[in-house]
DNA sequence: CTTGGGAATATCT
DNA sequence: TAGATATTC
């Protein structure tokens, strides 16, 4: 019938996994994950199998797991920019991803480590060649009912599941064949995703997401389990409401307590209208229909969160009541804010446009949350600071001329959403342009990294990671994910913006369209097959060998050059050199040499640049050239290596010399750089200033702007200057 | 609340 | 709709 096949797939001990990896000596090992290991030893997020049987807990101090476990090994998350930094987990959990599309175009990301499959169309496809039901092919299959839950002896396992498979197939149970033809697929997954990620994981099969959430959670961890429909009813006799997803809070409570159900089966006496009288009409059928294991909720193919924030805490004591340190704090998140941003807009090609400023008070003594949204309007730290601290001014009314800041301030979190379909010039330096409109080009999966797992892999940058898929990859990709953009990422008339937002968006889309659209049919290839780019006092020379070369390209066959001439940024500086034959004209790029948009121009390379300058200067008009263009600017220092002594679980990492950050991705973060100043240069939205609010804030604005000055000295100090290629190539 | 932190999603009003 | 609340990982 219309049965779907669902699965939920959800990585095991997964940050400890994420650790093991990049320290194997810590494999098999007792382990957990600490972030801040300060106080009481660090609070636990993650354990690994070894230390939950010595009773190890997620939300312990480490000082109470070393009681449990004297042997138990504390992995300190990252810490960057004082605070906790979880890069490292959801970079791990986007590979997993990257996986996980190759089997469906129907994936949703439902946490850093868990993802939902629709396998409906990929079971019925099959279910026409597979010609014979082997039990033998189901490795690590559990079927609940046919063992004992929360065991996982093979033995069991194994008699339960042929009999199950016996069973279905003398009935001619369809649904439950196909249950088992998609726990046959996900058998594959697992081994996919353990092949070229290292991680192991489990999994849950059923119709629908909440008995596939379910399921995955019995026979944990690197086993998956069945839950036919059949068997649900004789599971929930015994099953504590609780355990249900939605029901693990005060709603589960108030079910438990008020309707005296302790397990789900006591659900089961409540008509559909008793329980929508008790809560809502909608709750009331949810819990209905949940209890009798039905669940509609579809999977929604999604890999990208709609959401980037970051947050603090500052308990007790710590809470913040000196505006100095308030403004210190907003930057730290600001910073971090802004670099995650930038790297998700020239991966996804999408920009975010609301910042939410949220709080927690300390009034009377007591926890008080807000929060206030705002336009962001860009993507620069300074900027993101300015309008966070006005936010957070306007929550706490505190008088701007004294240091004290009342309330004190319990925690502060920056998160940014609203993506909407970015227009930024950056994306032009990656992909040709714009044919690649909502339909195509956003429906690729490219938050994912389907680098094989190799060495190279965990030093590659993001833009390396992205661009490494080949032709055919992409393009499967490309038919499988189809709504993903429309219906997903970006915020089209579906759901409309809030009027802040698109005032922006309009302010945004200013000018220079013909200009614009002129461009939208060309390819931008930067080519240079020199590795040295030598930067003096924030200048550039430029070698013979730089050249570049622009494609004419069709708007229809673009998918295929699209993903071909995709690249790094790093190799975009470093290829070959192209014809200069094949460049594009400077006359055919600036129709109306008169008007040559200058953010554009900048990013070119300075050849080309001097011939658009003659093309202009013929034109007779003085010229106010700008002196080195983004391209120019680009200054990578090669990094120093650090001792690992001290950072956690061995990694090598680098200072980097620009801004004397420590960083485990040297590559990565000097891509950053690079990009920080492309979004400066190209992506600054001409705006008005807000002159009611600038003048109290000028103050601040001028030290922080001191400080990011003094970053910058320091590179320019920099003397040796290598490319990021070199620095890593083996 | 009192040091269980950091992060993301969905729903309600 | 923005802001608060609930839930989860
Ligand atoms: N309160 C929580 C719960 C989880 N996580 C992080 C750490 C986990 O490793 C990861 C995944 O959460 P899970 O609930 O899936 O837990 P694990 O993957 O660690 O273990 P399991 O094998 O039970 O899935 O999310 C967290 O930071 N804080
Ligand atoms: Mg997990």
């Amino acid at each position: 019938m219309t049965e779907r096949v669902i699965s939920l797939i959800d990585m095991d001990c997964f940050y400890c996994q994420v650790e093991a990896r990049l320290n194997p000596s810590l494999d098999g090992r007792p382990m957990a994950v600490i972030q801040y290991n300060q106080w009481k030893g660090g609070g636990i997020i993650a354990v690994n199998y070894e230390a939950r049987d010595k009773g190890v807990i997620r939300s312990m101090r480490g000082d109470d797991a070393k009681k449990h476990c004297p042997e138990i090994i504390l992995v300190s998350v990252p810490t960057v920019r004082e605070k906790a930094d979880l890069t490292r987990y959801r970079d791990a959990g986007r590979e997993v991803l990257a996986v996980l599309c190759r089997f469906s175009n129907c994936v949703q990301r439902a946490s850093v480590d868990e993802a939902y499959i629709d396998l409906t169309k990929a079971v019925e496809e099959r279910m026409k060649s597979l010609s014979q039901f082997s039990p033998d092919k189901w490795k690590s299959t559990f079927v609940v009912g046919y063992s004992t839950n929360s065991s996982n002896d093979e033995g069991e396992r194994k008699n339960g599941f042929r009999a199950w498979l016996e069973d279905s197939d003398s009935l001619k149970n369809t649904a439950s064949l196909k249950l088992a033809v998609g726990a046959l697929i996900v058998e594959e997954i697992r081994e996919t995703v353990l092949s070229e990620t290292g991680f192991k994981c489990s999994a849950g099969i059923a119709h629908n997401k909440i008995l596939a959430k379910l399921a995955c959670g019995l026979h944990k961890p690197n086993r998956q389990t069945i839950l036919p429909l059949e068997c649900v009813l004789e599971l929930y006799k015994t099953l504590p409401v609780k355990k249900i997803k939605n029901l693990g809070g005060k709603l589960g409570d108030n079910v438990v307590e008020k309707l005296g159900c302790k397990t789900m089966s006591d659900l089961l006496k409540f008509t559909e209208k008793e329980l929508q009288a008790k809560y809502d009409e909608k709750a009331g059928s949810w819990l209905y229909n949940i209890a009798r294991g039905l669940d509609n909720e579809p999977v929604t193919a999604r890999l990208l969160s709609k959401s980037i924030g970051c947050c603090k805490n500052f308990p007790g004591r710590a809470a913040l009541n000196k505006t100095k340190d308030v403004h210190h704090w907003i930057n730290k998140l600001a910073e971090e804010l802004s670099e995650r941003l930038l790297e998700d807009e020239v991966m996804n090609k999408r920009r975010a446009n609301l910042l939410t400023v949220s709080m927690h008070l300390e009034i009377n003594k007591k926890d008080n949350a807000s929060s206030k949204s705002v336009v962001l309007s860009s993507y620069e730290v300074d900027k993101i600071f300015i309008v966070a601290e006005q936010a957070l001014r306007k929550v706490c009314k505190v008088d701007p001329s004294i240091d004290n800041w009342y309330p004190p301030i319990k925690h502060l979190g920056l998160s940014a959403g609203k993506f909407s379909n970015s227009s930024n010039k950056i994306l032009k330096f990656f992909k040709l342009s714009e044919n690649s409109n909502l339909n195509s080009t956003k429906t690729n999966c490219n938050t994912d990294n389907a680098a094989p797992i190799s060495e190279n892999e965990n030093k590659s940058s993001f833009f390396e990671r992205m661009f490494q898929r080949d032709v055919s990859d992409s393009n499967k990709k490309l038919n499988m994910v189809p709504d993903f953009s429309k219906h997903d990422l970006y915020v089209d008339s579906e759901d409309s913006q809030s009027s802040m937002v698109k005032a922006v968006n309009e302010n945004r889309e200013s000018p220079d369209e013909s200009q614009k659209d002129n461009i939208k049919r060309k390819l931008f290839n930067l080519e240079n097959d020199d590795n040295e780019l030598e930067h003096i006092d924030g200048k550039k020379t430029e070698t013979d060998s730089k050249k570049y070369f622009v494609i004419e390209q069709s708007a229809v066959n673009l998918n295929e050059k699209n993903v071909e001439k995709k690249n790094t940024l790093t190799n975009f500086l470093n290829q070959q050199v192209k014809q200069e034959e094949e460049w594009i004209k400077p006359e055919e790029l600036f129709p109306d040499i008169s008007q040559i948009d200058d953010d554009l121009l900048s990013a070119l390379p300075l050849s080309y640049r001097n011939k658009v300058m003659k093309l202009k200067e013929s034109f007779d008009r003085d010229l106010n050239t700008k002196e080195h263009g983004v391209i120019n600017n680009i200054a990578v220092s090669n990094g120093e290596k650090l001792s690992s002594e001290s950072l956690s679980a061995g990694n090598s990492s680098f200072k980097c010399e620009e801004c004397g950050e420590i960083v485990e991705d040297y590559e990565l973060h000097q891509d950053m750089h690079v990009a920080i100043k492309l979004d400066k240069e190209l992506n600054s939205i001409p705006q008005v200033v807000n002159r009611t609010s600038s003048s109290t804030i000028n103050d601040k604005d001028k030290k922080r702007k001191l400080k990011s000055c003094g970053k910058k000295k320091n590179s320019d100090n920099t003397k040796k200057m290598k490319s990021i290629d070199m620095f890593f190539k083996k």
